[in-house]
DNA sequence: CGTCATCCCATGCCTTTTCATGCAACCGGG
DNA sequence: CCCGGTTGCATGAAAAGGCATGGGATGACG
């Protein structure tokens, strides 16, 4: 009784989180890497990519959407800010809101990178059989309402 | 035609990539908070996790395994040595190789963390209609086998 | 109006991660 | 054997992140 070909899977083999963070981790790697090789971090992306479409998000918004902290987000939407791809502007009607948007060049990357990253999502849904795709999102939309509840 | 009420679904919010990281976040940041209040990080929880139930594991494969790059698995195998929770011994036959086991007190903790961790795991799946724990495990591996290759 | 609680962003200090590199240990072909 | 190529971990400087806190702006209430 010692040869165990698969004798115990491990906890963590079958841990749902865990599987989240891998599945995450995986499909997004190679587009990373994509972006680190155009010299874009990975922040940096999250941010053109919640920005792009919109006429600006107030800082802690911004953060929230990006699964980050605010300070963080003060700080990377400065390096940001000094590249030009965002900038600051005030909420008028309420001073303490930043309202943060993207500079033309920054949504001319975030275009860019947006449609590069529809291509990659494409390839990989086609790589899925049938709809697996659809009911993936439903259920990752119930897991996320779920858990923010 | 100014009023949109859900006009133009903005991009990432069906860009599946970010769903999963979303659905990750969302799932594992009421059991991180419990981590944090016992005092122990993300990081070192995946590792006490990934080590439970084994023998040991080089640093690499530690690394690979938490999703971490392999300096930062170092200097975090060098904290918790420090803590008392993991210890590194030499590989027999090859020199090259550092196999990171648990120590008593690590395997203890890890033990109690992992029973935590089934718990809220189980919280989780029983809050989700049918057998959707059992299609999401499976549509997970399918996504990361798939982006491995 | 004055005051106090609250909300939002910025800052400072310290820890952690990253990137590039160094160095020792194996491996394969002359 | 010896030697170039490769693998596996460690290290060091620089960048980034985390936590606690500061300070200005609002809002509610008396």
């Amino acid at each position: 009784m010692a040869c165990d070909p698969s004798p115990e899977p491990r906890f963590i083999d079958g841990y749902l989180p865990y599987l989240l963070a891998r599945a995450s981790h995986a499909v997004s790697s190679e587009f990373h890497a994509r972006l680190k090789a155009q010299g874009i971090g990975v922040v940096e992306w999250r941010v053109l990519a919640s920005l792009s479409g919109s006429s600006g998000e107030a800082v802690g918004t911004l953060a929230a959407a990006c699964l980050m902290q605010q300070p963080t987000m003060t700080k990377l939407i400065g390096r940001m800010a000094l590249e030009g791809l965002v900038e600051r502007h005030a909420e008028p009607g309420d001073r303490r809101i930043v309202r943060v948007g993207l500079t033309p060049r920054g949504a001319a990357i975030a275009a860019e990178l947006t449609e590069a990253a529809r291509a990659h999502e494409a390839e990989l849904t086609a790589a899925m059989p049938d709809d697996q795709a659809g009911t993936m999102r439903a259920l990752l939309r119930g897991l996320i309402d779920r858990s923010g509840a």
